[in-house]
DNA sequence: CGCGGGTTCTACCTTTCGATGGACGCCGCA
DNA sequence: TGCGGCGTCCATCGAAAGGTAGAACCCGCG
């Protein structure tokens, strides 16, 4: 530990969850809001200057680029700040992402205010926070390993997902109706399921293609 | 207008936002929190005691009864409070129930806090104050009227979207496989659609099945 | 009472889908 | 260098789903 407080940045495009999080921190001895940003393209120009030792990083705004992403180009930099993941949403198509990036923590917004503030102390040292909801999903994750999928497999079904048959995802692909059909069995067995919905289905739960 | 301040109750699941909520509400003149609830059923008890004006309502709770039924649960009672849905979604399927449960406005959460003020000063003074992007749907709500399915329709397309064959279906159902071809061919002539898995696209896209 | 709408069922035919098997090229590893 | 695994692509055939055209029942409502 340092002996200054601990810096913050506060990145979310909703000014009450900002408020909200300014309410909740500055209340706590040693820690210190010193800048909020309403995009995530903010949020990395003001991560950059320096004097910032953790980022509460929301993963959706509205427009523009997400906070996975704004993650990874944060912690990319020598000398980066901590990223603390705090959102509302705790799927797979999220999470994952976001761990990749480089966050070092990832909270959810239903977090009693003490939780976020020993997080943030937690991340401020280096070290990993993770919310119950998403230390179980990880831990199953490695439990079953997920089917992956290929580039071209999740290409094809989601256009499944969209409603198209088997003969305009050829078209819409430049490929025949019957290498449409070969790419689907191969998701079937991938994915234990025996049907184009079945697919659609099972797929949305894991998070491998999106709605 | 009547001559004491409009008295408010938070309603949200997270702590974070209720901050948010009274920080940036509680420096507005004529404004005062007098009670937070973090599920729906305590907002329900708190605002019938009768000092509430305005209920600032989330819709999506993490357990338990959602926004619009206690919506709806509040506005029952004579002399009973505005309530303003103040959330992060603007689905189809989220704010026409909200809307039908009796709410007074609809505001999304990324609204800057100066139009948060004066949706309450509005929705106190018993006018409606729509966020934009819910207006819009409304409108286009009114232009297109969205199909409507029957209940044995929406119960078979919910299982059509899990993935089950009709076979499967209409043993679930106890139901001839040919009923269920019956209910799905009336399922696409309303939903303008030739297959099963783009009704269950376009019926999630407009909200009326769940996922 | 008649009428419309929701629900259930039947029958036949066409289209689409799913299962299977095979082929080619790329890449890593022995 | 050769071999096998993998991703991609294609074709064939039985099974499932969709299109069409009915018909009967129940129930609420004018």
């Amino acid at each position: 530990m340092t002996d200054h407080p601990i810096r913050l940045l506060l990145a979310d495009d909703h000014p009450v969850v900002r408020a909200g999080l300014r309410a909740v921190l500055e209340t706590e001895p040693g820690l210190t809001v010193v800048a909020e940003a309403a995009t995530a393209e903010d949020a990395i120009a003001r991560a950059a200057e320096g004097d910032i030792d953790v980022v509460l990083m929301d993963l959706q705004f509205g427009r523009g680029m997400g906070g996975a992403e704004a993650t990874a180009q944060i912690t990319a930099r020598p000398g980066a700040p901590r990223v603390l993941i705090v959102t509302t949403y705790d799927s797979d198509a999220d999470t994952l992402p976001a761990i990749e990036a480089g966050a070092t923590g990832y909270l959810l917004k239903d977090a009693p205010p003490e939780d976020l503030a020993a997080a943030v102390r937690t991340a401020a040292a280096g070290r990993t926070t993770l919310a119950p909801a998403v230390a179980d999903r990880l831990m199953n994750r490695l439990r079953n390993p997920t089917a992956t999928l290929t580039r071209r497999e999740t290409e094809v079904l989601a256009l499944v997902a969209e409603g198209l048959s088997n003969h305009a995802i050829g078209r819409r692909l430049h490929l025949t109706e019957g290498t449409i059909k070969s790419h689907l069995a191969r998701i079937y067995t991938k994915l234990d399921v025996d049907s184009r919905t079945a697919a659609v289905a099972t797929a949305t739960d894991l998070g491998l293609i999106r709605r």
